[in-house]
DNA sequence: TGTCATCAGCTTATAGGACAAGTTGGGTAC
DNA sequence: GTACCCAACTTGTCCTATAAGCTGATGACA
Protein backbone atom coordinates (compact mmCIF):
# COMPACT_ATOMS: atom_id res chain seq x y z
CA UNK A 1 0.00 0.00 0.00
CA UNK A 2 1.32 3.55 -0.72
CA UNK A 3 1.92 5.76 2.13
CA UNK A 4 1.04 9.26 2.47
CA UNK A 5 4.78 10.59 1.99
CA UNK A 6 5.71 8.59 -0.79
CA UNK A 7 3.12 10.26 -3.05
CA UNK A 8 4.37 14.09 -2.34
CA UNK A 9 2.02 16.20 -4.63
CA UNK A 10 -0.06 14.07 -5.84
CA UNK A 11 -4.14 14.54 -6.00
CA UNK A 12 -4.55 13.83 -2.53
CA UNK A 13 -3.90 10.12 -0.99
CA UNK A 14 -6.84 9.03 1.43
CA UNK A 15 -6.01 7.10 4.12
CA UNK A 16 -4.25 3.33 4.32
CA UNK A 17 -7.71 1.59 5.15
CA UNK A 18 -9.72 3.66 2.27
CA UNK A 19 -6.75 2.89 -0.13
CA UNK A 20 -7.59 -1.41 0.88
CA UNK A 21 -11.08 -1.20 0.71
CA UNK A 22 -10.75 0.81 -2.91
CA UNK A 23 -8.62 -2.29 -3.78
CA UNK A 24 -11.09 -5.03 -1.72
CA UNK A 25 -14.22 -3.92 -3.67
CA UNK A 26 -13.10 -3.88 -6.88
CA UNK A 27 -11.94 -7.22 -6.22
CA UNK A 28 -15.38 -8.11 -5.12
CA UNK A 29 -17.35 -6.25 -8.39
CA UNK A 30 -15.14 -7.97 -10.50
CA UNK A 31 -16.02 -11.47 -9.23
CA UNK A 32 -12.20 -12.04 -7.54
CA UNK A 33 -14.34 -13.38 -4.21
CA UNK A 34 -16.20 -16.40 -4.09
CA UNK A 35 -19.47 -17.05 -2.18
CA UNK A 36 -19.39 -14.13 -0.37
CA UNK A 37 -16.34 -15.26 1.76
CA UNK A 38 -14.71 -12.00 2.39
CA UNK A 39 -11.05 -12.05 3.99
CA UNK A 40 -10.61 -11.48 7.56
CA UNK A 41 -8.64 -8.89 9.47
CA UNK A 42 -5.64 -10.97 9.12
CA UNK A 43 -5.63 -11.95 6.01
CA UNK A 44 -6.23 -8.16 4.71
CA UNK A 45 -3.13 -7.64 7.25
CA UNK A 46 -0.79 -9.98 5.72
CA UNK A 47 -1.67 -9.50 1.81
CA UNK A 48 -1.33 -5.84 1.98
CA UNK A 49 1.07 -6.01 4.64
CA UNK A 50 -1.04 -3.15 6.66
CA UNK A 51 -1.61 -3.62 10.68
CA UNK A 52 -4.50 -5.02 11.77
CA UNK A 53 -5.52 -1.83 12.73
CA UNK A 54 -6.04 -0.88 9.77
CA UNK A 55 -7.36 -4.03 8.28
CA UNK A 56 -10.07 -3.45 11.06
CA UNK A 57 -10.85 -0.22 9.65
CA UNK A 58 -10.89 -1.07 6.37
CA UNK A 59 -13.56 -3.83 7.09
CA UNK A 60 -15.37 -0.73 9.21
CA UNK A 61 -15.64 1.27 5.89
CA UNK A 62 -16.89 -1.69 3.68
CA UNK A 63 -19.42 -2.26 6.60
CA UNK A 64 -20.57 1.27 6.51
CA UNK A 65 -21.22 1.10 2.98
CA UNK A 66 -23.25 -2.13 3.50
CA UNK A 67 -21.18 -4.33 1.18
CA UNK A 68 -19.95 -6.39 3.83
CA UNK A 69 -21.44 -7.94 7.06
CA UNK A 70 -19.16 -8.39 10.33
CA UNK A 71 -20.10 -9.24 13.42
CA UNK A 72 -17.72 -10.71 16.41
CA UNK A 73 -16.61 -14.25 16.17
CA UNK A 74 -18.32 -14.54 12.29
CA UNK A 75 -16.39 -14.51 9.72
CA UNK A 76 -17.12 -11.57 7.32
CA UNK A 77 -19.67 -11.77 4.50
CA UNK A 78 -20.15 -9.89 1.33
CA UNK A 79 -23.62 -8.89 1.20
CA UNK A 80 -25.70 -8.55 -1.69
CA UNK A 81 -25.04 -5.96 -4.13
CA UNK A 82 -28.10 -5.28 -4.65
CA UNK A 83 -28.21 -3.60 -0.83
CA UNK A 84 -25.07 -1.43 -0.94
CA UNK A 85 -24.61 2.29 -0.46
CA UNK A 86 -25.04 3.86 -3.87
CA UNK A 87 -25.75 7.27 -2.84
CA UNK A 88 -22.20 7.07 -1.14
CA UNK A 89 -19.38 9.05 -3.33
CA UNK A 90 -16.83 6.53 -2.01
CA UNK A 91 -18.42 3.48 -3.17
CA UNK A 92 -19.17 5.30 -6.14
CA UNK A 93 -15.35 6.45 -6.79
CA UNK A 94 -14.57 2.90 -6.60
CA UNK A 95 -16.94 1.26 -9.32
CA UNK A 96 -15.54 0.99 -13.07
CA UNK A 97 -17.32 3.70 -15.26
CA UNK A 98 -19.68 1.69 -17.02
CA UNK A 99 -21.54 0.97 -13.76
CA UNK A 100 -21.11 4.67 -12.83
CA UNK A 101 -22.23 5.67 -16.05
CA UNK A 102 -26.02 3.45 -15.50
CA UNK A 103 -25.80 5.07 -12.04
CA UNK A 104 -25.71 8.33 -13.79
CA UNK A 105 -28.86 7.51 -15.71
CA UNK A 106 -30.49 6.07 -12.69
CA UNK A 107 -29.69 9.42 -10.53
CA UNK A 108 -30.91 11.14 -13.38
CA UNK A 109 -34.54 9.22 -13.00
CA UNK A 110 -34.67 10.02 -9.41
CA UNK A 111 -34.12 13.55 -9.56
CA UNK A 112 -36.94 13.51 -12.50
CA UNK A 113 -39.23 12.09 -10.35
CA UNK A 114 -38.40 14.12 -7.20
CA UNK A 115 -37.15 17.93 -8.29
CA UNK A 116 -40.23 18.98 -10.54
CA UNK A 117 -42.99 18.18 -7.38
CA UNK A 118 -40.00 19.68 -5.56
CA UNK A 119 -40.18 22.82 -7.77
CA UNK A 120 -44.39 22.85 -7.84
CA UNK A 121 -43.88 22.68 -3.74
CA UNK A 122 -41.35 25.65 -3.51
CA UNK A 123 -43.81 27.67 -5.45
CA UNK A 124 -46.49 27.46 -3.19
CA UNK A 125 -44.31 27.90 -0.09
CA UNK A 126 -40.71 29.39 -0.57
CA UNK A 127 -40.09 32.33 1.48
CA UNK A 128 -38.79 35.61 0.06
CA UNK A 129 -35.65 34.88 1.57
CA UNK A 130 -35.66 31.74 -0.35
CA UNK A 131 -36.35 33.47 -3.62
CA UNK A 132 -33.75 36.03 -3.11
CA UNK A 133 -31.14 33.37 -2.55
CA UNK A 134 -32.39 31.80 -5.77
CA UNK A 135 -32.11 35.29 -7.30
CA UNK A 136 -28.42 36.01 -6.28
CA UNK A 137 -27.56 32.45 -7.58
CA UNK A 138 -29.14 32.73 -11.02
CA UNK A 139 -26.65 35.99 -11.25
CA UNK A 140 -24.03 34.37 -10.25
CA UNK A 141 -24.21 31.59 -12.55
CA UNK A 142 -24.90 34.53 -15.78
CA UNK A 143 -21.35 35.07 -14.52
CA UNK A 144 -19.88 31.78 -14.41
CA UNK A 145 -20.32 30.01 -18.18
CA UNK A 146 -17.03 29.87 -18.59
CA UNK A 147 -15.68 28.22 -15.62
CA UNK A 148 -17.97 25.17 -15.15
CA UNK A 149 -16.38 23.94 -11.70
CA UNK A 150 -17.53 26.97 -9.74
CA UNK A 151 -20.67 27.10 -12.40
CA UNK A 152 -21.43 23.27 -11.04
CA UNK A 153 -20.78 24.16 -7.57
CA UNK A 154 -23.96 27.35 -8.28
CA UNK A 155 -25.92 25.06 -9.72
CA UNK A 156 -25.70 22.23 -7.07
CA UNK A 157 -26.60 25.02 -4.80
CA UNK A 158 -29.56 26.32 -6.41
CA UNK A 159 -31.20 22.81 -6.63
CA UNK A 160 -30.63 22.36 -3.01
CA UNK A 161 -32.33 25.66 -1.98
CA UNK A 162 -35.33 24.52 -3.69
CA UNK A 163 -35.11 21.50 -2.31
CA UNK A 164 -35.22 22.89 1.08
CA UNK A 165 -38.22 24.70 0.67
CA UNK A 166 -39.94 21.34 1.48
CA UNK A 167 -38.28 21.24 4.61
CA UNK A 168 -37.77 17.80 4.48
CA UNK A 169 -34.38 16.75 5.87
CA UNK A 170 -34.04 13.12 4.32
CA UNK A 171 -34.92 15.27 0.68
CA UNK A 172 -32.63 17.51 1.78
CA UNK A 173 -29.94 14.27 2.42
CA UNK A 174 -30.96 12.72 -0.96
CA UNK A 175 -30.24 15.68 -2.57
CA UNK A 176 -27.21 16.69 -1.43
CA UNK A 177 -26.05 12.98 -1.74
CA UNK A 178 -26.55 13.83 -5.93
CA UNK A 179 -23.51 15.92 -5.14
CA UNK A 180 -21.61 13.71 -6.30
CA UNK A 181 -22.91 13.83 -9.68
CA UNK A 182 -21.15 17.04 -10.43
CA UNK A 183 -17.97 15.59 -9.70
CA UNK A 184 -18.61 12.23 -11.11
CA UNK A 185 -20.13 13.30 -14.00
CA UNK A 186 -16.85 15.45 -14.95
CA UNK A 187 -14.67 11.95 -14.30
CA UNK A 188 -16.91 10.09 -16.83
CA UNK A 189 -17.43 12.71 -19.61
CA UNK A 190 -13.59 14.25 -18.64
CA UNK A 191 -14.54 16.98 -20.21
CA UNK A 192 -16.33 20.74 -19.15
CA UNK A 193 -20.09 20.43 -19.53
CA UNK A 194 -21.34 22.28 -22.60
CA UNK A 195 -24.47 24.19 -22.78
CA UNK A 196 -24.36 26.57 -19.38
CA UNK A 197 -25.61 29.13 -21.05
CA UNK A 198 -28.69 27.32 -21.83
CA UNK A 199 -28.81 25.59 -18.48
CA UNK A 200 -28.92 29.58 -17.01
CA UNK A 201 -31.69 30.53 -19.62
CA UNK A 202 -33.54 27.33 -17.63
CA UNK A 203 -32.55 27.90 -14.40
CA UNK A 204 -33.99 32.23 -14.91
CA UNK A 205 -36.99 30.08 -16.07
CA UNK A 206 -37.42 28.00 -12.75
CA UNK A 207 -37.03 31.33 -10.70
CA UNK A 208 -38.89 33.51 -12.16
CA UNK A 209 -42.21 30.58 -11.97
CA UNK A 210 -41.45 30.25 -8.38
CA UNK A 211 -41.77 33.90 -7.88
CA UNK A 212 -45.05 34.15 -10.18
CA UNK A 213 -45.77 31.58 -7.68
CA UNK A 214 -46.90 29.31 -10.55
CA UNK A 215 -46.56 25.65 -9.11
CA UNK A 216 -47.63 24.25 -12.54
CA UNK A 217 -45.04 26.04 -14.62
CA UNK A 218 -41.96 25.90 -11.66
CA UNK A 219 -42.83 22.03 -12.53
CA UNK A 220 -42.62 22.14 -16.19
CA UNK A 221 -39.73 24.34 -16.35
CA UNK A 222 -37.98 21.80 -14.27
CA UNK A 223 -38.49 18.77 -16.24
CA UNK A 224 -37.48 20.65 -19.10
CA UNK A 225 -34.09 21.78 -17.39
CA UNK A 226 -33.40 17.92 -16.20
CA UNK A 227 -34.33 16.39 -19.33
CA UNK A 228 -31.70 18.65 -21.42
CA UNK A 229 -29.50 18.52 -18.40
CA UNK A 230 -29.57 14.55 -19.06
CA UNK A 231 -29.30 14.83 -22.97
CA UNK A 232 -26.10 17.02 -22.42
CA UNK A 233 -24.74 14.07 -20.39
CA UNK A 234 -25.51 11.64 -22.86
CA UNK A 235 -24.27 14.20 -25.45
CA UNK A 236 -20.76 14.29 -24.30
CA UNK A 237 -20.71 10.18 -23.33
CA UNK A 238 -21.58 9.48 -26.95
CA UNK A 239 -18.80 11.88 -28.03
CA UNK A 240 -16.26 10.40 -25.35
CA UNK A 241 -16.56 6.89 -26.46
CA UNK A 242 -17.05 8.05 -30.27
CA UNK A 243 -13.14 9.78 -29.53
CA UNK A 244 -12.06 6.18 -27.99
CA UNK A 245 -13.29 4.30 -31.24
CA UNK A 246 -10.82 6.60 -32.79
CA UNK A 247 -8.21 5.84 -30.95
CA UNK A 248 -8.66 2.55 -31.73
CA UNK B 1 -19.48 2.67 29.64
CA UNK B 2 -20.95 -0.51 29.25
CA UNK B 3 -19.36 -3.95 28.19
CA UNK B 4 -21.04 -7.28 27.14
CA UNK B 5 -20.41 -9.30 29.63
CA UNK B 6 -21.76 -6.65 32.14
CA UNK B 7 -25.35 -7.27 30.77
CA UNK B 8 -26.08 -10.79 30.66
CA UNK B 9 -29.37 -11.57 28.68
CA UNK B 10 -30.32 -7.43 27.51
CA UNK B 11 -31.82 -6.55 24.24
CA UNK B 12 -28.34 -6.74 22.69
CA UNK B 13 -25.41 -4.39 23.71
CA UNK B 14 -23.94 -3.19 20.55
CA UNK B 15 -20.05 -2.47 20.59
CA UNK B 16 -18.57 0.41 22.65
CA UNK B 17 -17.96 2.57 19.94
CA UNK B 18 -21.30 2.60 19.36
CA UNK B 19 -22.48 3.28 22.47
CA UNK B 20 -19.65 6.46 22.90
CA UNK B 21 -21.11 7.35 19.40
CA UNK B 22 -24.23 8.04 20.76
CA UNK B 23 -24.17 9.70 24.23
CA UNK B 24 -21.72 12.02 21.86
CA UNK B 25 -24.99 12.74 19.26
CA UNK B 26 -27.37 13.28 22.06
CA UNK B 27 -25.05 15.53 23.38
CA UNK B 28 -24.68 17.56 20.26
CA UNK B 29 -28.50 17.57 19.70
CA UNK B 30 -29.37 18.65 23.05
CA UNK B 31 -26.51 21.83 22.52
CA UNK B 32 -24.02 20.55 24.64
CA UNK B 33 -20.74 20.85 22.37
CA UNK B 34 -20.68 24.80 21.73
CA UNK B 35 -19.53 26.24 18.43
CA UNK B 36 -18.93 22.70 16.93
CA UNK B 37 -15.84 21.70 18.59
CA UNK B 38 -15.66 18.02 19.07
CA UNK B 39 -14.05 16.20 21.66
CA UNK B 40 -11.20 14.75 20.71
CA UNK B 41 -9.66 11.34 20.60
CA UNK B 42 -8.11 11.38 23.65
CA UNK B 43 -11.19 13.42 25.30
CA UNK B 44 -13.11 10.78 24.53
CA UNK B 45 -11.03 8.08 25.93
CA UNK B 46 -10.35 9.71 29.01
CA UNK B 47 -14.11 11.11 29.26
CA UNK B 48 -15.57 7.52 28.62
CA UNK B 49 -13.04 5.58 30.06
CA UNK B 50 -12.48 4.00 26.70
CA UNK B 51 -9.08 3.05 24.81
CA UNK B 52 -8.08 5.22 22.08
CA UNK B 53 -8.83 2.35 19.91
CA UNK B 54 -12.05 2.98 20.65
CA UNK B 55 -12.62 6.55 21.25
CA UNK B 56 -11.18 6.55 17.68
CA UNK B 57 -13.99 3.86 15.79
CA UNK B 58 -16.33 6.13 17.76
CA UNK B 59 -15.05 9.04 15.78
CA UNK B 60 -15.35 7.30 12.98
CA UNK B 61 -18.58 6.17 13.20
CA UNK B 62 -20.29 9.81 14.06
CA UNK B 63 -17.80 10.75 10.47
CA UNK B 64 -19.74 8.02 8.55
CA UNK B 65 -22.85 9.72 9.13
CA UNK B 66 -21.64 13.00 8.08
CA UNK B 67 -22.25 14.37 11.71
CA UNK B 68 -18.54 15.59 12.43
CA UNK B 69 -15.35 15.92 9.91
CA UNK B 70 -12.33 14.35 11.26
CA UNK B 71 -8.87 14.78 9.75
CA UNK B 72 -5.89 14.49 10.52
CA UNK B 73 -3.72 16.94 12.34
CA UNK B 74 -6.90 19.09 12.76
CA UNK B 75 -9.74 19.21 15.12
CA UNK B 76 -12.82 17.36 14.66
CA UNK B 77 -15.30 19.68 14.40
CA UNK B 78 -19.19 19.37 14.65
CA UNK B 79 -20.85 19.49 11.07
CA UNK B 80 -23.89 21.74 9.89
CA UNK B 81 -27.00 19.48 11.36
CA UNK B 82 -28.32 19.73 8.10
CA UNK B 83 -25.82 17.60 6.10
CA UNK B 84 -26.21 14.65 8.42
CA UNK B 85 -27.21 10.55 7.63
CA UNK B 86 -30.97 10.81 8.53
CA UNK B 87 -31.28 7.69 5.75
CA UNK B 88 -28.99 6.06 8.48
CA UNK B 89 -30.80 3.46 11.12
CA UNK B 90 -28.17 4.14 13.52
CA UNK B 91 -28.28 8.15 13.27
CA UNK B 92 -32.46 7.66 13.69
CA UNK B 93 -32.37 5.88 17.11
CA UNK B 94 -29.69 8.41 19.05
CA UNK B 95 -32.59 11.09 17.98
CA UNK B 96 -35.15 12.10 20.59
CA UNK B 97 -38.57 10.81 19.78
CA UNK B 98 -39.78 13.82 18.80
CA UNK B 99 -37.47 14.46 16.11
CA UNK B 100 -38.61 10.98 14.79
CA UNK B 101 -41.64 11.62 14.52
CA UNK B 102 -40.86 14.63 12.10
CA UNK B 103 -38.62 12.26 10.41
CA UNK B 104 -41.89 9.57 9.77
CA UNK B 105 -43.34 12.46 8.14
CA UNK B 106 -40.43 14.00 6.25
CA UNK B 107 -40.45 9.97 5.12
CA UNK B 108 -43.75 9.62 4.42
CA UNK B 109 -43.41 12.77 1.69
CA UNK B 110 -40.59 10.95 0.12
CA UNK B 111 -42.68 7.92 -0.16
CA UNK B 112 -45.64 9.81 -1.32
CA UNK B 113 -43.78 11.33 -4.13
CA UNK B 114 -41.69 8.53 -5.31
CA UNK B 115 -44.07 5.68 -4.80
CA UNK B 116 -47.41 6.15 -6.85
CA UNK B 117 -44.90 6.75 -9.78
CA UNK B 118 -42.89 3.49 -9.15
CA UNK B 119 -46.34 1.66 -9.45
CA UNK B 120 -47.39 3.30 -12.72
CA UNK B 121 -43.80 2.39 -14.23
CA UNK B 122 -43.91 -0.86 -12.41
CA UNK B 123 -47.74 -1.37 -14.37
CA UNK B 124 -45.52 -1.01 -17.87
CA UNK B 125 -42.62 -2.50 -16.95
CA UNK B 126 -43.04 -5.22 -14.25
CA UNK B 127 -42.15 -9.25 -15.49
CA UNK B 128 -44.45 -12.21 -14.94
CA UNK B 129 -42.10 -13.23 -12.38
CA UNK B 130 -42.71 -9.45 -10.60
CA UNK B 131 -45.94 -10.31 -10.85
CA UNK B 132 -46.05 -13.81 -9.05
CA UNK B 133 -43.88 -12.78 -6.44
CA UNK B 134 -46.12 -9.79 -5.79
CA UNK B 135 -49.08 -12.33 -5.89
CA UNK B 136 -47.60 -14.55 -3.40
CA UNK B 137 -46.62 -11.60 -0.71
CA UNK B 138 -50.21 -10.54 -1.25
CA UNK B 139 -51.31 -13.73 0.32
CA UNK B 140 -48.71 -14.14 2.44
CA UNK B 141 -50.27 -10.94 4.19
CA UNK B 142 -53.89 -11.46 4.25
CA UNK B 143 -52.72 -14.57 6.30
CA UNK B 144 -50.78 -12.50 8.21
CA UNK B 145 -53.00 -9.95 9.92
CA UNK B 146 -52.89 -11.16 13.45
CA UNK B 147 -49.01 -10.93 13.44
CA UNK B 148 -47.75 -7.20 12.78
CA UNK B 149 -43.99 -7.98 12.82
CA UNK B 150 -43.78 -10.65 10.01
CA UNK B 151 -47.04 -8.55 8.35
CA UNK B 152 -44.57 -5.37 8.08
CA UNK B 153 -41.54 -7.49 6.99
CA UNK B 154 -43.80 -8.86 4.23
CA UNK B 155 -45.36 -5.16 3.13
CA UNK B 156 -41.76 -3.73 3.22
CA UNK B 157 -40.75 -6.38 0.43
CA UNK B 158 -43.52 -5.86 -1.31
CA UNK B 159 -43.02 -1.79 -1.96
CA UNK B 160 -39.49 -2.75 -2.60
CA UNK B 161 -40.37 -5.29 -4.85
CA UNK B 162 -42.29 -2.92 -7.27
CA UNK B 163 -39.13 -0.47 -6.43
CA UNK B 164 -36.97 -3.04 -8.11
CA UNK B 165 -39.15 -3.18 -11.03
CA UNK B 166 -37.94 0.11 -11.98
CA UNK B 167 -34.42 -1.42 -11.97
CA UNK B 168 -32.86 1.51 -10.28
CA UNK B 169 -30.09 0.56 -7.53
CA UNK B 170 -30.40 4.33 -6.41
CA UNK B 171 -33.92 4.56 -5.65
CA UNK B 172 -33.20 0.65 -4.28
CA UNK B 173 -31.11 2.04 -2.14
CA UNK B 174 -34.05 4.63 -0.60
CA UNK B 175 -36.80 2.46 0.09
CA UNK B 176 -34.26 0.40 1.75
CA UNK B 177 -33.27 2.50 4.04
CA UNK B 178 -37.18 3.27 4.53
CA UNK B 179 -37.40 -0.23 6.56
CA UNK B 180 -36.25 1.14 9.38
CA UNK B 181 -39.96 3.07 9.36
CA UNK B 182 -41.38 -0.26 10.49
CA UNK B 183 -39.30 -0.72 13.35
CA UNK B 184 -39.37 3.04 14.20
CA UNK B 185 -42.73 3.77 13.74
CA UNK B 186 -43.71 0.88 16.47
CA UNK B 187 -40.52 2.33 18.67
CA UNK B 188 -42.60 5.63 18.43
CA UNK B 189 -46.37 4.06 18.64
CA UNK B 190 -45.48 1.48 20.77
CA UNK B 191 -47.98 -1.04 19.92
CA UNK B 192 -48.94 -3.01 17.12
CA UNK B 193 -50.22 -0.79 13.94
CA UNK B 194 -53.97 -1.12 13.07
CA UNK B 195 -55.96 -1.39 10.31
CA UNK B 196 -53.81 -4.21 8.61
CA UNK B 197 -56.77 -5.74 7.04
CA UNK B 198 -57.66 -2.72 5.06
CA UNK B 199 -54.07 -2.75 4.23
CA UNK B 200 -54.07 -5.85 2.53
CA UNK B 201 -57.50 -5.06 0.67
CA UNK B 202 -55.21 -1.89 -0.63
CA UNK B 203 -52.05 -4.00 -1.23
CA UNK B 204 -54.26 -6.17 -3.33
CA UNK B 205 -56.00 -3.02 -5.40
CA UNK B 206 -52.03 -2.11 -6.51
CA UNK B 207 -51.45 -5.86 -7.37
CA UNK B 208 -54.43 -5.62 -9.62
CA UNK B 209 -53.89 -2.66 -11.16
CA UNK B 210 -50.00 -3.89 -12.10
CA UNK B 211 -51.89 -7.25 -13.36
CA UNK B 212 -53.81 -5.23 -15.31
CA UNK B 213 -50.98 -3.44 -17.03
CA UNK B 214 -53.12 -0.32 -15.96
CA UNK B 215 -50.47 2.53 -14.55
CA UNK B 216 -53.04 5.11 -13.82
CA UNK B 217 -54.42 2.63 -11.23
CA UNK B 218 -51.82 1.38 -9.87
CA UNK B 219 -50.33 5.50 -8.94
CA UNK B 220 -54.03 5.87 -7.51
CA UNK B 221 -54.15 2.78 -5.35
CA UNK B 222 -50.74 3.26 -4.37
CA UNK B 223 -51.36 7.03 -3.87
CA UNK B 224 -54.58 5.90 -1.52
CA UNK B 225 -52.60 3.41 0.64
CA UNK B 226 -49.71 5.77 1.32
CA UNK B 227 -52.08 8.33 2.46
CA UNK B 228 -53.66 5.67 4.48
CA UNK B 229 -50.71 4.07 6.01
CA UNK B 230 -49.89 8.08 7.25
CA UNK B 231 -53.25 8.96 8.56
CA UNK B 232 -53.64 5.24 10.46
CA UNK B 233 -49.85 6.51 11.94
CA UNK B 234 -50.67 10.21 12.81
CA UNK B 235 -54.00 8.32 14.48
CA UNK B 236 -51.75 6.08 16.66
CA UNK B 237 -49.52 8.99 17.73
CA UNK B 238 -52.63 10.27 19.13
CA UNK B 239 -53.62 8.20 21.20
CA UNK B 240 -50.03 7.66 22.53
CA UNK B 241 -49.91 11.45 23.07
CA UNK B 242 -53.59 10.90 25.21
CA UNK B 243 -52.78 8.34 26.87
CA UNK B 244 -49.43 9.70 28.09
CA UNK B 245 -52.06 12.59 29.21
CA UNK B 246 -54.26 10.45 31.20
CA UNK B 247 -50.85 9.16 33.03
CA UNK B 248 -50.16 12.85 34.43
C1' DT C 1 -27.19 -44.93 16.40
C1' DG C 2 -28.68 -40.46 17.52
C1' DT C 3 -28.65 -36.44 20.41
C1' DC C 4 -26.63 -33.07 23.08
C1' DA C 5 -23.00 -30.86 25.77
C1' DT C 6 -18.39 -29.35 25.65
C1' DC C 7 -14.35 -27.49 23.98
C1' DA C 8 -10.68 -26.04 20.71
C1' DG C 9 -9.74 -22.84 17.33
C1' DC C 10 -10.84 -18.99 14.67
C1' DT C 11 -12.58 -14.43 14.54
C1' DT C 12 -13.62 -9.87 16.08
C1' DA C 13 -13.53 -6.44 20.34
C1' DT C 14 -10.87 -3.81 23.48
C1' DA C 15 -6.67 -2.21 25.76
C1' DG C 16 -2.10 0.16 26.18
C1' DG C 17 1.99 2.12 24.49
C1' DA C 18 4.89 4.03 20.85
C1' DC C 19 6.07 6.74 16.90
C1' DA C 20 4.93 9.13 12.33
C1' DA C 21 2.81 12.85 10.02
C1' DG C 22 -0.18 16.81 9.31
C1' DT C 23 -2.06 21.45 11.19
C1' DT C 24 -2.18 25.36 13.75
C1' DG C 25 -0.69 29.23 15.99
C1' DG C 26 2.57 31.69 18.49
C1' DG C 27 7.05 33.41 18.87
C1' DT C 28 11.37 34.82 17.07
C1' DA C 29 14.59 36.68 13.77
C1' DC C 30 15.15 39.91 10.40
C1' DG D 1 5.80 44.66 10.15
C1' DT D 2 6.69 40.53 7.79
C1' DA D 3 8.12 36.10 7.12
C1' DC D 4 9.87 32.03 8.71
C1' DC D 5 10.20 28.40 11.94
C1' DC D 6 9.24 25.53 15.54
C1' DA D 7 6.57 23.58 19.39
C1' DA D 8 2.34 21.65 20.76
C1' DC D 9 -1.62 19.31 19.57
C1' DT D 10 -4.12 16.08 16.81
C1' DT D 11 -5.01 12.20 13.93
C1' DG D 12 -2.69 8.12 11.32
C1' DT D 13 -0.26 3.77 11.70
C1' DC D 14 2.10 0.02 13.99
C1' DC D 15 2.89 -3.58 17.63
C1' DT D 16 1.47 -6.72 21.19
C1' DA D 17 -1.65 -8.75 24.39
C1' DT D 18 -6.01 -10.28 26.16
C1' DA D 19 -11.19 -10.72 26.27
C1' DA D 20 -15.24 -12.35 24.21
C1' DG D 21 -18.25 -14.41 20.73
C1' DC D 22 -19.16 -17.95 17.16
C1' DT D 23 -18.60 -22.40 14.66
C1' DG D 24 -17.80 -26.88 13.99
C1' DA D 25 -15.99 -31.11 15.51
C1' DT D 26 -15.35 -34.27 19.11
C1' DG D 27 -16.97 -37.27 22.42
C1' DA D 28 -20.10 -38.75 26.16
C1' DC D 29 -24.39 -40.53 27.12
C1' DA D 30 -28.94 -42.33 26.22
Amino acid sequence: MQRGQESPDAVKVRTLPVQVAAHLTRRIVSGGIEDGRAPSELDISREFGVSRVVARETLKILASLDIVDVAQGRRVVVRPRAEWDYLSPLLVEWLPSETVGELLRELHQLRALLEPELAAMAAASATDETLDRLKVQVDRMSELESEPDAYLEVDHEFHMEICRAADNRILDRIMYSARWLGTTSRRVTNEAPAGLHRATAQHTEIYEALVARDPAGARTAMRRHLSNNYSTLLAENEQKTKRADRRR
